[in-house]
DNA sequence: CTCCTTGCAAATTGTTTGCATACCT
DNA sequence: AGGTATGCAAACAATTTGCAAGGAG
């Protein structure tokens, strides 16, 4: 039933543009929904879709993550490991949790959500002092996740 | 004479690991330290190097740079402009300023350092609630600059 | 003298683009 | 019908790697 209002959105969005509804990009979006938190490369989402519609292409998929980018239906995140991910978009997420980090472990590379509202005050401190208007934030933290400080692994981090 | 320090950090920190002082080590740190701000691409620090040091290849300001990240003399951030970018580690700055965040135009490109210790409280928090230790951060707003705002061209973006 | 480091070129990898065909509306 | 979207393959761009020659300790 989420599903649907999404996919509504997008129907709704894509018109308003002249755009076309296609199974691809009804498809990538899904995808996207279906597995919040998973943060996905392109590659990852068109192996997702293509158990659905086997044809999809690649490019396909790059095209259309773009397009829901612009249409801010999903966001992107760049854990550092060489290629962006994806992840439905907060504005479409259920409790309109405007922020949503990341936590980054050093060591196993894990990448934990974690909700908080606590950069309202300082997007309000950058719009007075920078004279910039705050749109949307990412913040990633880097540290041990809890399994790894319990591990000899995580000293490699340390002593490198 | 900052530099000198720097320069210092550096030679030990390869000795202790076995590793042999170069030219082209001491150079690109040293690029990245009188540009302190700059954001710049290793391609952008070879030409810079260039100068100097006019063999010096591309591969090795890569490896180079791998190296003082990995030794933390200097701090990776990446613009989601298609390339990573390197600026002197904040464990070197002078007024030991461990939040360096950025402000990132979403109309012009520009990238505005914005220098605040406002997520103390948060890693605090962060280490108590989700068990993660946390190392570093980075934080990014993206939105319009102050300049971006009064043209035109700011509403490219509301309208897509 | 030994082994680390470098420069060059070739190889990789993630992403984009050109184009003829297929598909929404 | 008419223009948009797709799949494929080729093109690109950033970064990495292999290797012989050069340089630091």
């Amino acid at each position: 039933m989420e599903q649907k209002n999404t996919e509504k959105l997008l129907k709704e969005k894509l018109r308003e543009k002249g755009l076309k509804v296609t199974q691809q990009r009804i498809l990538v979006l899904s995808a996207l929904e279906q597995n919040s938190g998973a943060h996905m490369t392109a590659e990852e989402i068109c192996e997702l879709v293509s158990q659905e519609y086997p044809e999809i292409g690649l490019a396909t998929v790059y095209r259309t993550l773009q397009l829901l980018l612009d249409m801010q239906l999903v966001d992107r995140i760049n854990l550092d490991d060489g290629c962006v991910r994806y992840e439905i978009g907060h504005l479409l997420k259920g409790s309109e949790k405007h922020n949503h980090h990341h936590l980054i472990c050093r060591s196993c590379g894990k990448v934990i959500p974690f909700d908080g509202d606590l950069l309202e005050g300082l997007e309000q401190h950058i719009e007075e002092t920078a004279g910039f208007h705050v749109l949307d934030h990412e913040v990633k933290f880097y540290g041990l996740c809890s399994e790894c400080m319990k591990t000899q692994k995580s000293m490699e981090v340390f002593t490198g």
